[in-house]
DNA sequence: CAGTGGATCGTCT
DNA sequence: GACGATCCACTGG
């Protein structure tokens, strides 16, 4: 189990780093506490030129500054006062790229994970990507970390899917943004059951 | 099933 | 003062 280099999140192509985060593990380390899961549905934006964006135009505040550091942050961000939405910075300072993580499959550290749902487990634990990040523990509080630290990375273990195995979408409770939201910028693991929306 | 609306609050206008 | 890169419960058919 390896770390992701600080080389893989600063490339270029929002879309296939996006891909390329498919079977990758998204861990969290707590108070030592271990959690992971390994990711199933993602969705690129692709910085200034996409309306989808919360840095479309070069928008720059305070919330999304994160957004144009170099890659390998994490941005999160509260959605709907409850919602707490886990991104990761992509590209070099000043690009905003970002991608958000929208479902994991639960691999490590299941006993954690229902306490902080506090429910029973089933397919929904870590599907979306505001139950996911209630079942990691992740909060706006980490906006800012380096996945580069002890607490927040994402790691490669060696599995990965194949091509066939995924599939492409628009990308889900962006009609705001115009013509952008028919972009196919969404990627997920056919079939699989954490993977959020409809099945098909 | 599909469709609808409430929860809940930080952020930006 | 309006509004979400969501989720879930509740409705009616």
């Amino acid at each position: 189990m390896k770390k992701l280099s600080l080389e893989f999140y600063q490339r270029d192509d929002v879309i296939k780093i996006a891909k390329e985060l498919l079977g990758k593990l998204l861990v969290t380390k707590w108070d030592g506490i271990t959690t992971s899961g390994r990711i199933v549905e993602v969705e690129a934006y692709n910085g200034a030129i996409d309306k989808a964006s919360h840095a479309f135009g070069s928008r720059r505040t305070a919330r999304n500054e994160i957004m144009y550091a170099k890659g390998g942050f994490a941005y999160v961000y509260l959605c709907y006062g409850i919602h707490h939405l886990f991104n990761v910075v992509t590209n070099s300072e000043d690009i905003p790229h970002a991608i958000l993580i929208r479902a994991v499959e639960p691999v490590k550290g299941m006993e954690t994970m229902l306490q902080r749902v506090k429910k029973n487990f089933d397919h929904t634990l870590t599907r979306g990507p505001g139950n996911l990040s209630r079942a990691l523990g992740i909060s706006t509080r980490h906006s800012g970390y380096s996945l580069k630290s002890q607490e927040l990375f994402i790691a490669d273990d060696g599995f990965a899917y194949t091509k066939k195995e995924i599939a492409a979408s628009p990308r889900i409770g962006v009609d705001y943004a115009g013509e952008d939201a028919l972009l196919p910028y969404r990627f997920y693991i056919k079939g699989n059951p954490f993977v959020s929306g409809k099945p098909r």
